[in-house]
DNA sequence: CGCAAACCTTTGACATTTCAAATGTCGCTC
DNA sequence: GAGCGACATTTGAAATGTCAAAGGTTTGCG
């Protein structure tokens, strides 16, 4: 089914009304898929070059780090949006590995709270900068008003993917 | 050469100030990032329930459904931004259920051409029709208007992020 | 007191993800 | 026609992701 040199793309989608109609939200949605897929593939391969760090451990230490008393484990897997399971491998890595310190409470012995070290704080900071530079620089084509617009309109569809979820509750 | 030509230019830094200044870009870049976590939870969960598929296998198939003839492993590497290794799995996995078809061509034998089987295609197109269906009922608050901007705005960061990225194409 | 329900984390089985290195084929040159 | 470089896929190790089930701990109620 090779298509022939032909003009077969159809002008009408140029037309504004004529949008094909229908599925716009899919499109919306593809979009968003893919341009998220492209940015975290380059922060994943500059923060692995520059630091040798994992994007899920710098979300992980981002959440630690505004909390500097620590985070219980169910915590930081309802801010990471990161399953249960999942954080306990994740922190168990980072503390081998003396960014993340674990800690059970006198009072709740069922609890487990994560705390960066001084270690784990410093590294992050450093990230952190990186990486809000990085964000800069690839977006830098973009008028930042649009940015501003983005913001809030992506909060909408936010919202309303709240609203409509089958079974789970929101931001 | 500061010659201030008119007050606009004084009120556009203002408001740019009043934006909480900084970081405007990060900010987008975690909103968007959350959102389009959340939204493929949803997917992968519904995906999971309603028909035992995955997302990435979703994704695959859909390009295999627009390509009838089959695509290379390669092709199908690009078009779901997964790596070559991880196409190999996945094609694996869809081929022991029976949906995909594994083949290689007479005139070059380093080549393997997946397509989908009819069951594939029957899965598929099921899958799909729901699939449109989630989005359209997650997005149903957001004024489509607003839909066709954020697509078309977020376009524009697609391109600027594909044209600083650190060693790769685009789109 | 005693025990069941509720809570928090871990574990286990799989699927997906990345990267780098290995394998196999083809095209082209000498 | 032997071999080198380019191309296409697979493999392997390590990390992340899901879900469901299992482990301890606490709480609350009879």
């Amino acid at each position: 089914m090779a298509e022939p040199e032909s003009a077969t793309v159809d002008l009408e989608i140029i037309v504004q009304g004529a949008q094909e109609g229908k599925k716009l939200e899919l499109r919306l949605w593809l979009r968003m898929l893919s341009t998220t897929k492209l940015i975290s593939q380059e922060i994943r391969r500059r923060l692995r070059n520059e630091f040798g760090a994992t994007l899920p451990q710098f979300d992980l230490m981002a959440q630690l780090y505004r909390e500097r008393e620590g985070l219980r484990l169910g915590e930081l897997s309802k801010r990471t949006m990161v399953t249960n399971g999942n954080v306990t491998g994740l922190v168990e890595r980072l503390e081998s590995d003396g960014l993340v310190l674990r800690v059970t409470p006198d009072g709740d012995r069922r609890v487990t709270v994560a705390k960066l070290t001084a270690k784990g704080e410093t590294l992050f900071s450093a990230m952190a900068a990186a990486h809000e530079g990085w964000l800069r620089d690839m977006m830098a084509d973009v008028d930042p008003a649009i940015v501003s617009e983005l913001w809030r309109d992506i909060g909408a569809v936010k919202s309303s993917v709240s609203n409509h979820l089958s079974g789970a509750d929101f931001d």
